[in-house]
DNA sequence: GCCAACGTTGGC
DNA sequence: GCCAACGTTGGC
């Protein structure tokens, strides 16, 4: 039996790779690399599937918040950064034949007629229980909720119909 | 730029 | 295996 579709929401620094830099990249797609947190690597290596939708979050970003949809078209795979020793995301203590840090593909799908900020995101009682607006959440790969996705998306003035 | 919250490291 | 010290995240 077909597994239903995840959510996700991964975080970006705009000034570093923000949504516009996925829809310009080649494909408008790219690896996420650079993951060093082991719950984040958990989700990418074992849980994100392709076809699965994510909630592109500006992070550090004035104001933060839901940029725009992108989709896992790769599933985790051993993250190259962490054997190039030139790469600030180089890992001695990983090695290919037991590779530690994993990364997924995503594509941009389309960007959010309206931005959505965290203050928005906050103040939207249906969004209480969300990962991204509890106190003190770092984790840059997250699950979201089915009913949490389509609600951002709307306040974002989409949809998931109007995504495919 | 501040700093609270969190994750990781390493001495013991 | 505890936990203090340290480094990082990320909203404000």
């Amino acid at each position: 039996m077909p597994k239903r579709r995840s959510f996700w929401l991964m975080k970006s620094e705009p000034d570093v790779f923000s949504y516009g830099d996925l829809v310009s990249a080649k494909g408008s797609r790219t690896h996420w690399d650079g993951v060093r947190n082991y719950q984040a690597r958990n989700t990418m290596r074992d849980d994100m599937k392709v076809g699965d939708l994510v909630l592109y979050y500006h992070s550090n970003a004035k104001p933060p918040g839901v940029a725009g949809v992108a989709e896992v078209v790769a599933e985790g795979y051993p993250d190259p950064s962490q054997f190039d020793p030139g790469d600030s995301h180089f890992d001695p203590k990983s090695s290919r034949e037991d590779p530690r840090w994993f990364c997924v593909d995503i594509r941009a799908v389309a960007e959010l007629p309206e931005y959505v900020s965290i203050e928005a995101l906050k103040g939207n009682p249906k969004l209480g229980t969300m990962a991204v607006v509890q106190r003190g959440q770092r984790l840059s790969v997250q699950p979201v909720a089915a009913a949490e996705f389509r609600e951002v998306l709307k306040m974002g003035g989409t949809s998931l119909s109007a995504l495919s």
